[in-house]
DNA sequence: CATGAATGAGAGTTCATTCAT
DNA sequence: GATGAATGAACTCTCATTCAT
């Protein structure tokens, strides 16, 4: 019977990466959320692609949009870490902050393009949910304070801070969709563009 | 009842009630896009809100989309009028074409922010209809020959036009968002900023 | 405008076929019937290749039934005239009886296959309105009298009555449609073959 | 509450209840196909006269025409394990071998009218869905290869095999009609009947 | 009479969600 | 917890029919 090949199908994959059921919905979820957007997936897409039962989902969600933000928590809690692990390295000046925060940005949505994708097709659920988004570390309120600091301790020049928080992340998030869809451009050359635009919008003459 | 006073409003002339019907359909697939996005909204939602009969949608329109192109088309044709009227305007230098450019758009989009909305919040859906919408003012091919022309005639500096087409769109779309969802920036501040990051990010100093 | 052209298009075959609305009707609900079966066929379906507005058609018919109705009612007619006509030909013997009724009768649905068409795909139908339908004339009570007539007169020999009235109708409608669908026997062919069988049928010796 | 009972006569065993639920909607298909026409019907008659709710047909079926193969499904299955059973039968000369196909077809409408009803009310259809019909015994190829061989094998006579083709399915059919609306005659009459007048019509002396 | 837009019942179908097993 | 059939609300769309013009 095809149905239970699908089962032993997913059965040995969650064998394999030691998996559980919650995360065979969530990794169903990314796939459906790219193809078909997120409006348009329903549970039924997702569970179906699962081989679970229907009735299975609703043991770890009571809708797709759960889904979405276990996909964004999930996705959240590992750029948190990665921060974290970048909080050692101090930026020296403006340029350095702006491409420290930018290479690990691009980083992240480099390994993960999926779910990037998802964020950028969905952006008014995104911004309705409001969750940390891997956005977010190019964005208003953290990213700010960071840099009032930065200007407070005098290592940063008095640039405009509210200018800063609004265009940074679509000036970004723009190359970023360029990096990802053309693959035309490196990780590091696209950090390079970003910082050379940024830096001259903000500050004038390099 | 609602029902009957709509009919005594509009039933004088046949062609009358039928110009008003389409029109009220517009108006509330506006509403209901805005409100729901494109993808979650259903006829329903949008015959519902007229208080016409179901069947009454099929009479003027074959589904929601061909709902969202009509309101694109209306607004589009509106937009070259303006467009048209724009074109004396020959710009002086950099500065005040992208001025000149920016102006312009912010204008439509403050005249019609629901569409705005739409467009904004539905990217792929607008990308696929290729429809002419207000970004268009802004966007790569059509602005990118005018940057080009205006290099080679000596009246622009040389500056990374590839860039400008890529960000010139994301970082004006953004201020614009602010200015209708917040409502704080008047046109001309708003007009002002976008003008003075984006050419100090082309061109370093101004 | 399509539409008028529709209409200047029919009006000119009324001009030419000095018909009018009603007769309009019919002729399109005799298409629809036959491309499309009598169930599966709308009052809409018929309307619309008339050119003429929904509502007029509703000046003629309560209903597609209706339509139905007149399309073998003027058969009909036209079948009684024919009839009558050949009332003076009196037959010598059964041969001679069955091979007029059967001549006839195939002359007819060679004339109009449409009717005969919709006649036999919706035979349930057609029994349900008990029209007089051209297999009438072979059919029954009519011609079971003229039989038993016969039968008295010393004319006819002693055949089961019952045998012939049930058996006849479908011989001869089964080649008929032979005749008409696969178009390789002539009408003289199918009537000798229709009498040789039926005659061997109720008089031949085992 | 007839849902209530319902409920509660069949929900004791899963698998029953599906089992039941299947057959519940063939059953009210079977009313619905013979009461309205196979046209005439919608998915909507069947569910409702079951008792179930709508979305539940889909778990079975994909729309009527499936219940309809389903229907004929299940009957060919018997008429085949039916026809294997007769297959030591062997037919001693034509009038033999008429009989028993004959009788053999005349005992399984007789069995189950309703299916025959569906299938002789909807001629077109099952041509279309070239189903194996309970003619099909009496039908073109299959029964018309039999009769060359027994002509070839000199236990036939030399019967026009296209008219015996063309013929026998329609005369049996009528008859059959016969027995079964007006209940007057037994399965033995009707086939005597048959018999007598195909061999008749296909051997009998003028 | 002709017109054709408005109407709303109803068909097909999908879906989220429940719940007995 | 897992299962998957049952449920019925809701959606898309079509149609017969009415009625103001």
């Amino acid at each position: 019977m095809i149905r239970s090949q699908k089962k032993i199908e997913f059965s040995s994959k969650r064998e394999l990466t030691k998996t559980n059921n919650r995360s065979l919905i969530i990794a169903s979820g990314i796939n459906v959320f790219v193809d078909k957007g997120v409006a348009e997936a329903t549970v039924r897409d997702i569970i179906r692609a699962t081989g679970l039962a229907s009735g299975t989902f609703y043991n770890y969600f009571k809708s797709k949009e759960e889904v979405l933000v276990a996909i964004f928590d999930d996705f959240a809690s590992e750029i948190g870490e990665n921060i974290r692990s970048q909080k050692h390295n101090i930026p020296k000046d403006f340029e350095d902050f702006l491409r420290i925060k930018i290479s690990t940005f691009l980083n992240y949505i480099n390994n993960k393009p999926e779910i990037y994708l998802i964020m950028s097709n969905n952006h008014n659920l995104v911004t309705n949910f409001s969750i940390a988004t891997p956005q977010i570390i190019l964005e208003i309120d953290y990213l700010k304070e960071e840099v009032v600091e930065g200007i407070n301790e005098g290592i940063f020049p008095k640039i405009d801070v509210d200018l800063f928080a609004l265009v940074t992340r679509p000036v970004v998030d723009t190359i970023a969709q360029e990096m990802i869809l053309q693959k035309k451009l490196s990780i590091e050359e696209c950090t390079d563009r970003c910082v050379n635009f940024l830096l001259k919008g903000f500050l004038g003459s390099k």
